[in-house]
Formats: structure tokens, C-alpha cells, sequence
DNA sequence: CTTGCGAACCGAATGCTGTTCGGTTAATAT
DNA sequence: ATATTAACCGAACAGCATTCGGTTCGCAAG
């Protein structure tokens, strides 16, 4: 084959089935030749529509994060804070293998840009001085990008019983490891509001 | 060569040598060859110390891991939740590029496992419920994890001025790319202690 | 004291990986 | 009609983790 009449590619649809394939088999089982498989393409082709492996990814977190509603704070910091970090936390959560590529990705890509723009202005907005408002959002993204990065749910090795004579105080937690996605819920809840409610004294202005 | 007089090499020789190589070069750069090249040894030989590449960044993940210092509780719960989570924190600090592969983790290396054990009995033992304890220490961590996953340090692009128009609100923290360490020590030390100052009402009897 | 065995290394090979390059055809702009 | 560019293929390259058979050494048992 040569060039088709219809083309076959475009960069959205490499990005959406890189996307696929990755919360599908993970984010090891994306290489260039099992994604141009997918798309019933050769490898080669995929870089008449991006540079490198690197771009594509950078794609799909653009694609994720465009996700992240930011729009909370009209109803005030609090608010902004609450909704911005519970929907950018859906939204690794229901991506969970993309969380590497977000966490490491960097400051770079547009989407991230964007919602930094946001949550910057609206603390901001609210009274909070800029580098307090700089500093405020970068904790609460640790909160969020930590909770996608290490969840509980992952990992514990499935012979829980060697644990319980070694670790003895850890013998409560690992009983849960079914309960696991509540456990990261919960510690992502906790984390949050109480880091919102320790946030002192506030701004003074607008609330 | 055959096999040496003298073993050239053992698993904590390798250990050492990945993570030089990965403080120095990024975690990109450690690949088994390049390993063995450091090592003067050829690359088939490091498997008679480890199975898989990855059971050497276990290795390295433990090793960074047991700097943690959890031996604060001793002085009330909030104490040793600050020490651990600064000394966790700075350890993460001294080797960024190990960062992933502490963050990725399984729940299954020893180090991390002894880490958890000790946080968990140092927060039941002060009064908080099981359930609690491992939602704090969870908390604390995904700070933390988040922080050394990313960096504000790493990642914007040099020609700064180029954001400048598009994202109006995010000029004051483009300003101070250069001051990029403080500010991701300054967001995380907020997180920690408004976390911790926000955390209601606390263990009813220790204190 | 020698015999046997496992440990430690080498060297070559296997099947992946991302990426490049020259070639071919189709669409588009002039 | 012609030139250019875009989209694809096929073959190749270097580097990757890992495996395997072979060699030599240290050590322990008889």
C-alpha cells in the first residue's frame, strides 16, 4: 500500500487508541508497533502523525487532564479547591495506568498549563497572595498525583498471611486489601479536607 | 574470563553501583548493559545476583527506603508524623530520579513494608483507630510521593516568556523557575503541616 | 587428595524496542 | 499538466532485557 485515498490515521485517533490500549493492558503494552497493530497500520506510519513516542504520550495526558474541571471556584477557594482536586482525582482514577505519564510529565503540556492557569487565578481571585496561591495548589496537586501514583490496591502481595507475624501493626490494614479502592478514597478524603481546613488564616479579602 | 578468583561482583556491589548510576544519569540511563559496562563485567554476569532488572530496582528501592527515619512517634503522633513524612520526603529529595520507582512500587518490598509497620503502630498507639491510622499515614504519603513525582523544579520550558499572554495567572509563578526548589519545599512543607493541623478531632486518649 | 558440584563469569543469540530512510502512491495547489 | 506535499510501506539499525551453553574456579565431601 501506498498513500490511501481515505487516510487511515490522524493524530486523534492514534491518541485515542493509545489511550485504549494503555488503561486496557497497561502502560508497558503501549509500544509503537503494537499500537500501529491495532490500528491496522505499520509502525512507521505513526511518525507521519507524531515525532516521537514521547509526543503521543504527551497527547494522551493533554487528553486526560482536559478532563479536570476547574470551574469551582466562582463558588469560592474552598469550593474551587474541593471540586478541582475530587475531579482531577476521578479523573486518574478511572485512568490509572496513565498516572505515571501525568505525574512525570512535564510543565510543558497545554492542558496542565491551563489548569494551573485556572486554579491560580481563582485563589488568587479569592485574595490569596501568588505565591501562597502557588504554593496551595502545588500541595493539593502531591495530594492528588501521590493518591494516583501509590494506591493501596495495588501491589500487596496476594499471600497476605506472611506478613501478619512480621509486621504486626499492619495486620488491620492488610484485612482490607479487598477493601482497597475505599481505603485510597478515603485517605485521599481525609488528605484533603484536612489539609483545606488546616490552611491558615485565610484570605482576608473575598471568601 | 571464567569465573575470577575473587568475586567481582555481589548483589549490594550491583545495588550500589544501580543507583549511582541512576542519582548521576536519570533512571533512563540504567540499563543492564550500561550496568555491567560501570561494573567492568559483561551483562550476562549480573544475573547470577539478580533474577530481573527489576528485582535490582527493588534493591535500590529498599536501599533508599531504609534511610526513612520513623522513629519519632516516640514523641506524640503529630512529631512523628512530621519526622517520618520530612525525613521521607528529604530522602526523595536526595535521589529524584529514584522517584518512580519508589512511587510505582509494589507493597511488597521489605523496607517499604518495615516503614509502613512502624507509622501504622505509632498512630494506633497514640490513640487513633486502625482504619484512621492507615488513612493518616496514607495521606501523608501520597503528600509526599506526590511532591517528589512532580516537581515544580522540573519540567517548564526555558523560553518562559512564551506562557506569558496565555496564561495570565500564572506569570508570578513562571517568575520564579529559578526559585523552584523553594517553591516545591514550601508546598510541601504547607501540605504537611496544614494536614496535619487539620486533622479533627484527634485520638481521644494519648496525646 | 581428588572428585564432584555449584557459583561466577563470558559470549553469542533471541525477540523485543523506538526510530530512520528510501520508495510509492494519492491528494492538493499552481 | 505539473510540482509538491502527505500518508503509507518495508527494511533496516542500534539498543534493550533476558537466556543458554560453556569454562573455570572455590569448596566440601569421601
Amino acid at each position: 500500500m501506498a498513500r490511501p485515498r481515505t487516510p487511515l490515521l490522524s493524530p486523534d485517533r492514534i491518541r485515542d487508541a493509545a489511550l485504549t490500549l494503555i488503561d486496557a493492558q497497561g502502560l508497558a503494552a503501549l509500544s509503537m508497533r503494537r499500537l500501529a497493530d491495532t490500528l491496522g497500520v505499520q509502525p512507521s506510519s505513526l511518525y507521519s502523525h507524531y515525532a516521537t513516542k514521547d509526543e503521543v504520550l504527551d497527547a494522551v495526558a493533554n487528553r486526560v487532564v482536559r478532563e479536570v474541571d476547574t470551574s469551582g471556584f466562582a463558588r469560592g477557594w474552598r469550593d474551587g479547591l474541593l471540586i478541582w482536586a475530587r475531579s482531577y482525582h476521578s479523573v486518574l482514577v478511572a485512568h490509572p495506568n496513565c498516572a505515571p505519564v501525568i505525574a512525570s510529565g512535564t510543565q510543558r503540556r497545554e492542558q496542565f498549563l491551563e489548569m494551573a492557569n485556572s486554579v491560580h487565578g481563582g485563589l488568587v481571585g479569592a485574595g490569596w497572595p501568588a505565591r501562597r496561591a502557588t504554593e496551595i495548589s502545588g500541595a493539593v496537586k502531591y495530594l492528588v498525583i501521590g493518591a494516583a501514583s501509590t494506591p493501596f490496591g495495588s501491589g500487596f502481595a496476594d499471600d497476605v498471611q506472611v506478613y501478619l507475624d512480621r509486621y504486626p501493626h499492619l495486620s488491620q490494614a492488610h484485612r482490607l486489601r479487598h477493601e482497597a479502592n475505599r481505603i485510597d478514597h478515603d485517605s485521599f478524603e481525609l488528605g484533603l479536607t484536612s489539609l483545606i481546613r488546616g490552611l491558615e488564616p485565610g484570605p482576608g479579602q473575598t471568601e
